[in-house]
DNA sequence: TTCATATATTCACGAATATGAATATATATA
DNA sequence: TATATATATTCATATTCGTGAATATATGAA
């Protein structure tokens, strides 16, 4: 199979996982480092089984790692650029007099939000 | 509704419209400049109809923009520098142990391929 | 003009896949 | 043990995908 093929479907393989609005923001919210599962649930405000089931989704394709201490387990980025490129991506967004000026404010806001390392909140270590 | 939110979908559906490798391709083969359907076709190996309708998922998201010249429709990007955008990305699929090294290779070749622009080939035009 | 051809898009269908919600199960801690 | 936490499984629904047929649309020839 040609180079191209391989790669044009393991990155199409990529942009799946990462074309999930709760799966992206947990990327972002990885951004600044690790955070237990609860933590991200009360962040997006879903449940928590959802929650699960879209990190299980990032760690299978090795999008974060899991790390268990006590009754907690840590998930943080495999690889932290991703973050900032995933941000990167946010200016195809600006493109076109069709898009929202509601979209484009947005995309300041999350500018600022997410274009900073953040520390870690409440993190509860034993 | 928060930025962040508006944001992540938003995001969330441009990775789907990139989740897929023939329009993966398609938008890397426009990187040198617009080409007509039948062109892509070939270069894809896919059915015409497989072609035109990725073309209009990606027209209808404003990726590539349409140019009706006689009897062919020459499609370009709307923002050329996503194609440099997403074969930045390829960097996030070597992580891991786990990848295959035929992956590994396969990158290297792509980036040859796709890293450099390319004059547009057969553009017959009337 | 009419007809044949080349090009591109759209439609309809079944198959495959993804999604969300709910529930069940497993595990670790107290 | 009981409880909190995390994961797995199940199910129903929704979405996406690929194919082949049908439908434009434009051009050139008769």
């Amino acid at each position: 199979m040609p180079a191209r093929h391989i790669i044009a479907k393991e990155l199409a393989g990529l942009f799946g996982v990462l074309s999930h609005p709760d799966r992206l923001r947990i990327v972002e919210e990885l951004r600044g480092g690790e955070r237990d599962v609860n933590s991200l649930q009360e962040l997006l405000g879903v449940s928590h089984s959802r929650t699960s089931q879209n990190l299980a989704v990032l760690r299978l394709n090795r999008v974060v790692i899991e790390r268990r201490d006590g009754r907690h387990v840590f998930y943080r980025l495999e690889q932290p650029e991703l973050a900032a490129w995933i941000l990167d991506g946010v200016r195809f967004l600006e493109q076109g007099s069709a898009r929202a000026e509601a979209t484009r404010s947005a995309i300041a806001v999350v500018r600022q939000i997410w274009g900073q390392p953040e520390k870690p909140a409440t993190r509860k270590r034993r």
